[in-house]
DNA sequence: TGACGTCACTTGACATTGTCAAGTGTCAGC
DNA sequence: GCTGACACTTGACAATGTCAAGTGACGTCA
């Protein structure tokens, strides 16, 4: 979330507009999110997010480009936790998992087509800084510099399990068991170690 | 007008709107359907809709039931193609993702809170029978009949893995790639081979 | 036969939404 | 003092979901 709300007369219009979005979106999902009601909040007029953010898709995009940022944030933040190679992918793989239930909602707007405009520059680069995490972690797993289509595949099992665990959990085939407990997650991921380990150009018949 | 409606093939109001909704749904997704123009191209009121399925969620529940019902029946059939355990389970994960691509919108619909009506019986029951073929594969290839914790375990990594993999191609991180390659998304469904073999109860630490 | 009632919708209305054109006030620069 | 750019606001419009009230076909019973 956009932590710090700073004094209500140094804040701009556009400041205080997507601080508001910020919070509805975290408040409501996607769906619910009105460009009307964030207006209201931001105690702008109703036609200002239009006129400031373009139209809706752009407010949108907007609040997802500062998620992306604190996504990155975070799974930096456990790459750099330390531990030899595997350790660290299981980390960020639990730190990927732990953002998108701390923040559900902005979660699944950064993750979807429907709301947000993918042409927006800063919003891909941000993608690609949390892809850069987990391929660092991957290929220093297999001590390669690069990245050949053999890696890409491992990293995209990564991706794949830790990304499905996490929409599981949040879109509710998951949510009502005993598998939000944190040790369940820890496991599920841990249980990806042997195919990880495994040498790599191994691909199952 | 009547005669209008009787030279059409006999459908009743409801049938005629269900069958334009998975239509829209399918053209436009989840978050461009409108009751409205559904209501249009059903040739209806534009108050059917409500009246027939109770609101918007009612409407976009039921065509979220018929999506659940092809696809159980699509991993059912995956699943009955023979083949030793192993193979099998990975037989019903890529059918899983070809389903995700066959319907890309319906799939969003089916597996996300935001549009659905949860407390809806049929919906968890069919979700349930996917579930369960997922289930009954992962027993097999521990020969095992009850489902443990570390057989969930095992279970959950294999739906995570094929949710996710679906989930990042639909939503467009994996969009633009070549990894939308059909001969990519099996190597990559089998690289959890490794994973799946270890024996039971094995984590990583 | 005709009154009555139920079923399966339709009509009409309302508040709410995103968007866009036109208006408004403030302020720097000449 | 005037001009014009800037940063919004006002006002209007069509579209949407929902709800109350209306309507006509059809079956039932006196």
């Amino acid at each position: 979330m956009s932590s710090v709300m700073r004094n209500d007369v140094e804040m701009s219009a556009r400041e205080r507009l997507l601080a508001a979005a910020d919070l509805l979106v975290a408040e409501r999902g996607p769906a619910g999110f009105t460009l009307r009601e964030a207006a209201r909040r931001a105690e702008v007029s109703h036609a200002a997010p239009g006129f400031l953010f373009g139209d809706l898709r752009g407010l949108v995009t907007a609040v997802a480009t500062g998620g992306f940022e604190r996504f990155a944030l975070t799974l930096e933040t456990a790459e750099s936790a330390g531990g030899d190679a595997l350790t660290r992918l299981l980390c960020v793989g639990q730190a990927y998992v732990a953002f998108a239930r701390s923040e559900p909602h902005i979660f699944r707007l950064m993750m979807g087509d429907e709301y947000l405009d993918h042409e927006h520059l800063s919003l891909t680069a941000e993608n690609g800084r949390a892809y850069g995490v987990l391929s660092r972690c991957v290929k220093a797993l297999y001590h390669v510099e690069v990245e050949t289509p053999e890696v890409t595949q491992r990293i995209l099992l990564s991706w794949s399990t830790v990304h499905g665990l996490a929409r599981l959990i949040l879109d509710g085939p998951l949510r009502e068991q005993t598998t939000q407990n944190d040790s369940f997650i820890v496991s599920v991921i841990g249980a990806l170690g042997p195919s990880l380990l495994a040498p790599l150009g191994h691909v199952m018949p």
